[in-house]
DNA sequence: GTCTATAAAGTGATAGAC
DNA sequence: GTCTATCACTTTATAGAC
């Protein structure tokens, strides 16, 4: 065996599959790119000539996920709304399911342990960084949340919403490592950690 | 003025609290011990003196303020059970509450944002340091979360615990510097967030 | 596009004077 | 207990050969 934790595909898209595993087990500061390039089998320099900077490669990690987990989002999302009956449930299940599905292929769980170390880092680069390009999706849901909530107050409902997302990030990240019991199905064992998730976001939401 | 952040107390505090303020900002890896002691206005060997190694400085900027808040968290959870009456209310209050008011004095907030940093790092030996020595406490918290909630199973209980302490490390990272109206004292915004995390907490611990 | 070599700066930790 | 100076490394980034 070569000693590389990754050989398959491109050298770019080596490096930014390592970078993922690296950067949710050690953190964006605790994974070098020395480290990084020898575990993906790479050069050193391969890093600065294929994305300019860490900081920029740190970018494009992120973008890889969430260009594609935000438009399944969007597209769930735009399925339910326009109806009479369009319920909590159908909006919470267009922004819950996407992720979790995330969670399923290869290092789909390990991203979102980026995402909710990016989360607690409170960075305002990254924080910006995000809110430039991905803003647009968390404003669609909370415009459809205080539709379908309007008897709260609009600083009771961020407060809701803030809460929730915080569950949710956190519930996700630890997703994919959580043991599903031996005679369950994959697909069972994502129905049913779905149906907790959007219960608990119900719960929170929408309580007297 | 003087080119420090910190110039009140001795080495030893000014260390601590310089940590506990770049710890929360640029994380444990991103503040080096440099910055640190250029903050805290001490010499750079003082960490290496006063407390081995940056590793064991870490684990006493935990120590410092965990040690009273889970004093305060099992004093106040004393005083709730035993009797026939006890409130899922007044479970979370006596788990909520001492970290609410830690928030309030000085750099108390920014300790709950070092915390929920820790929290989504995963990392090992943090996890093992945490859960040695401040285990019990989220155990008796448990213990009385599936007495007070026994219709629940046991993956149930631990799912929706697990949710709660997401949302709640989240919102308390975040608290402190939530902008409180103006005409709102600190006695009362104190009061009103803590009834926003526990109506929240008991909607998504005991919905049907 | 990939390599080596190296620049320039930063890291935690320590020895030894005061 | 505090200081300077320094060790031994690691960091990101880049110049220039192939």
């Amino acid at each position: 065996m070569a000693p590389h934790l990754n050989n398959v595909g491109t050298t770019k898209e080596r490096i930014l599959s390592t970078a993922e595993v690296l950067f949710a087990r050690r953190g964006f500061d605790g994974a070098s790119l020395r480290q990084l390039t020898a575990a993906a089998g790479v050069n050193l320099a391969a890093v600065n000539y294929h994305f300019g900077s860490k900081e920029k490669l740190i970018e494009q990690v992120f973008r890889r996920r969430l260009d594609a987990l935000n438009a399944r989002r969007l597209d769930a999302l735009s399925k339910v709304i326009g109806t009479d009956d369009t319920t909590l449930e159908d909006v919470l299940d267009a922004y819950i399911r996407p992720a979790l599905e995330l969670s399923h292929d290869d290092n789909g769980a390990l991203f979102m342990r980026v995402l909710a170390r990016a989360f607690a880092e409170h960075d305002d680069t990254l924080r910006h960084f995000l809110s430039e390009n991905y803003g647009h999706v968390m404003r669609q849901f909370t415009a459809e949340f205080a539709r379908l909530l309007p008897q709260l107050s609009k600083p009771e409902l961020y407060w809701r919403i803030d809460l929730v997302t915080g569950a949710l990030t956190h519930a996700m990240s630890g997703f994919g490592m959580i043991q599903r019991k031996s005679g369950v199905s994959e697909t069972v064992h994502l129905e049913q950690t779905a149906q907790h998730l959007i219960r608990f976001a119900v719960a929170g939401l929408s309580h007297p």
